[in-house]
RNA sequence: GCUCCGGUAGUAUAGACCGGUCAAGUAUACCGGCCUUUCGAGCCGGUGACCCGGGUUCAAAUCCCGGCCGGAGCACCA
């Protein structure tokens, strides 16, 4: 009927579907992306964000994805880390096609650092690091890029055999020793690192460089589309480079700039610093912006998911997300699903004369089918303090589903007042209430970690006492509720009271 | 310091490649109203921005130059 009368106004209102914009280069049902972590620390919010990026292409584009890990680097890779990526990704609903190491395939690297050595294009330098960085800063080239190809083919059987110690060589790109970009200028492309692998043990001590490694994988993984962030843009035209020494295709890269979220560390040194200092508890505390401490914290992840695609842009251009931007998206979200409870802050008591002895059903949603719970009063009640501040004798006030009390007196410890009426009263203040029959709860609040100055929020995890009505023991640990006038919060203990405010 | 990159309302973005339809769209925040037995959600309306200065052009948010501000990289980390 609208649509014959008026069908613009109808498209008007139609809520615009959120769309990431189109992938360059990309045709449907060849794309390629994937997901490459390090597994060297706790998954957070940058890399779920980037992951989901990497994902809702795959699917828009009916390719596929791969899960990567990037873990060359034996000293920094740990076995906990590789499942804490692989549990944090699938809590974003991110499914991959396919899995694998870079670990696997050393001897694949090492086929190909041959290939380099032998056409003469790559040599083993032994060059100390400052002789090295000092090369590269004044575009000069070393006494090592000249030895002949047999020098360096021995030289790097030496590396592997174990003759040569780590720190004494490492095998070297020919790049561009005046480029402008100083990745170009002869880069390592294979070191010696003496340490256990937690997936390859002590099989090899040569490693190549993440360079090296990202250039082969993603042209043997057939990755078409690299989406990664800002601070890799240098690498292009490195991994390029080495792809088409080695016969390899390029992919298309599609860069953008870090997420970063105000007030909160993500990088891993500095949440470890927090941690070793006692400021924040664990790698899952509710302040930090880990997978797991926003999975504590009662964020969903499809709002996480709505948020980077609809608050997101693939732009260069610095940016640092409000928080409030995803509490708006994950407050419209858990608004239909989460039940509503009666909590008390600062509770004060309030008798009242002439209260009928009742049993009330109260609705736990106040539009959608979401049940009922019973309770039973009696005279006398907890309400938040704030609520009667300033209240004088004759006040009326209306406890919610139950009925109107006038005020008769207020003391710093309780309040004396009348039943009224059960029907519900026009311009009435209503509050939320518990019995006698109420229930200790305890709710951490958490904020940022750093203020605008920079300086550590003396605030960021403030504790809240109240009383909860009777039903909260009902409520399973990591389900989301709404504490009517309070805020909405998730239970974060099977065993204790305890919850996390998510945001109002 | 050097090299690259970027600067649209309080915040996050669309538009910029292919200059006019952009007296700049959207989300969020804020203000006002409606609705509601929550200060939640929803609905309606409103305030609010093209970093600065030159240049090219009939016309510049969009192109060019300079300045200012911001970011990234300059590892045997990824």
């Amino acid at each position: 009927m609208l649509e014959e009368i008026a069908p613009t106004l109808l498209e008007k209102h139609k809520p615009k579907e959120k769309r990431l914009p189109p992938l360059p280069y990309a045709e449907p049902g060849k794309v390629v992306t994937r997901l490459p972590p390090e597994p060297s620390g706790y998954m957070h919010i940058g890399h779920a964000m980037s992951g989901i990026l990497n994902y809702m292409y795959a699917k828009m584009y009916d390719g596929k994805l791969w899960l990567r890990f990037e873990d060359t680097n034996p000293r920094k890779v740990k076995l906990e880390y590789y499942e804490n990526f692989r549990k944090g990704y699938k809590w974003f609903g991110i499914e991959w096609d396919y899995e694998k190491c870079n670990s696997e395939d050393l001897d694949l690297y090492y086929e190909y650092a041959n290939e380099l050595i032998r056409r003469g294009l790559a040599y083993v330098c032994s060059c100390s690091r400052e002789e090295m960085s000092r090369g590269r800063f004044m575009m000069t080239e070393c006494a090592h890029r000249q030895q002949p190809v047999e020098v360096n083919v021995s030289l790097w059987k030496d590396m592997l055999s174990g003759a040569l110690k780590e720190g004494t060589a490492v095998l070297r790109l020919k790049g561009d020793m005046t480029s402008k970009n100083t990745v170009m200028r002869d880069p390592a492309l294979f070191r010696i690192i003496e340490h256990p692998h937690p997936i390859v043990g002590d099989k090899y001590r040569v490693w190549p460089t993440y360079d090296i490694a990202a250039a082969i994988e993603d042209a043997i993984c057939g990755v078409t589309h690299v989406l990664r962030s800002s601070e890799f843009a240098l690498r292009d035209e490195l991994q390029n480079y080495i792809r088409s020494l080695l016969g390899l295709q390029n992919p298309v890269f599609v860069e953008y700039s870090r997420f970063e979220f105000k007030g909160t560390p993500l990088a891993k040194r500095e949440i470890r610093r927090l941690i070793e200092q006692g400021i924040v508890s664990r790698w899952d505390d509710p302040r930090l912006a880990t997978v797991d401490g926003i999975k504590r914290r009662g964020l969903l992840p499809e709002a996480i998911k709505e948020f980077t695609i609809s608050q997101t842009g693939l732009t260069y251009t610095k940016r640092v997300y409000a928080w409030e931007l995803l509490y708006a998206i994950n407050r419209r979200m858990l608004d239909p699903i989460t039940k509503r409870y009666f909590l008390v802050p600062d509770p004060i008591l309030v008798e009242v004369e002439g209260a009928p002895e009742l049993h009330v059903e109260l609705p736990y949603h106040p539009s959608e089918p979401l049940g009922k719970r019973s309770v039973h009063t009696g005279n006398k009640f907890y309400i938040p303090r704030k609520d009667v501040q300033g209240l004088k004798e004759g006040d009326v006030l209306r406890l919610k589903h139950l009925y109107n009390i006038s005020i008769r007196e207020v003391t710093k410890d309780s309040v004396k007042a009348t039943f009224v009426s059960r029907d519900v009263l026009e311009g009435v203040p209503i509050v939320q209430w518990v019995t006698e029959d109420y229930v200790k709860v305890k709710v951490l609040v958490p904020d940022v970690l750093y203020q605008e100055n920079g300086q550590l929020n003396p605030d960021s995890l403030k504790t809240i006492h109240a009383f909860g009505e009777k039903a909260c023991t009902e409520i399973k640990c990591g389900e989301r509720v709404q504490f009517e006038r309070f805020g909405f919060c998730i239970r974060d203990d099977a065993n204790v009271l305890d919850f996390i405010f998510i945001h109002a």
